[in-house]
DNA sequence: TAAAATCTTGACAAAATTAGTCGGGATTAT
DNA sequence: ATAATCCCGACTAATTTTGTCAAGATTTTA
């Protein structure tokens, strides 16, 4: 499973991309770095991903910088982290199920499992959600989901 | 968040463990390590965790080797993981609440709703339930279930 | 009692990953 | 033109993870 501060990163500063950008104004990586206290060119390199990963949008020069692409309702934190960690996988054998000389380990299923539960809760956490602290409920709907990190 | 092959191994050799001792034979480091093709001495440092945390107990000499303590219905996956891993944590702040310049920071409820996520999905795991490959149902009795790792 | 099998321990070393830097470039508003 | 910004790839530093190692303690068995 890998959770580090990049992710971290990227969720606080999308979170401060929503706070503070009314209409569709650009807020500029140096203004989040110095609000959030984090180094700048990290962010840049995070910010790339975002980018491709269709998060965010961005404008060059002066009065440039970066905005949401979409509400933050619909932009959910599974999709923020996925798109710049490289992975997020619980299980050490990557979904192969030939991870113990020929059958699948003991734990496969287990870790699976787990790295269901966790993307199925990141899934269904919008911004907005935790902007608003509102408690993500479980439902059983989301029994059987599978995301690929 | 923390889950390396440090806490994979100790759940599989657990489960081998558990599959391998009948009665209460004591197993030995040196076949769980080529039965699940583990590094022998890094196997020993968990089952040192794993001693002291009350899960196995041991004997010395021929014949010796490591026993669960508990029967495998009685032992769950989150406090084999505990016993091992540093930390089982997705708070970069470790909890503190005054993580960004006083202000907790803006995330800080994000991932502590996913430890407890993850906490209570492992807790609710017996060693049993994992070889028995059967599915944890997260009812909603285990909401605001805290557990610290 | 000697030998062999096992656990027990702490310190060390290698490998991998994460976190962050750097230098240069491209684009755009003023 | 200049300054503000994004954009990019490669590099380095720090940290963590994954082990190894040497020496010792205990216990069974011959």
């Amino acid at each position: 499973m890998r959770l580090t501060t990049k992710g971290r990163y990227a969720v606080t500063a999308l979170l401060d991309l929503s706070l503070n950008q009314s209409g569709k104004k650009f807020i500029s990586i140096s203004q989040i770095a110095s609000r959030q206290t984090m180094p700048v060119s990290y962010l840049e390199q995070l910010f790339r991903n975002l980018r491709r990963a269709g998060i965010v949008e961005s404008a060059r020069g002066p009065g440039g910088g970066y905005r949401l692409s979409r509400p933050s309702t619909e932009i959910n934190v599974s999709e923020v982290v996925a798109s710049v960690e490289d992975k997020m996988d619980a299980t050490q054998c990557g979904g192969a199920t030939n991870c113990n000389s020929g059958k699948r380990c003991l734990t496969h299923d287990l870790w699976t499992e787990l790295n269901e539960q966790v993307d199925s809760f990141l899934l269904n956490k919008s911004l907005q959600d935790v902007i608003k602290n509102k408690r993500t409920s479980l439902s059983r709907k989301q029994e059987g989901l599978i995301v690929t990190g």
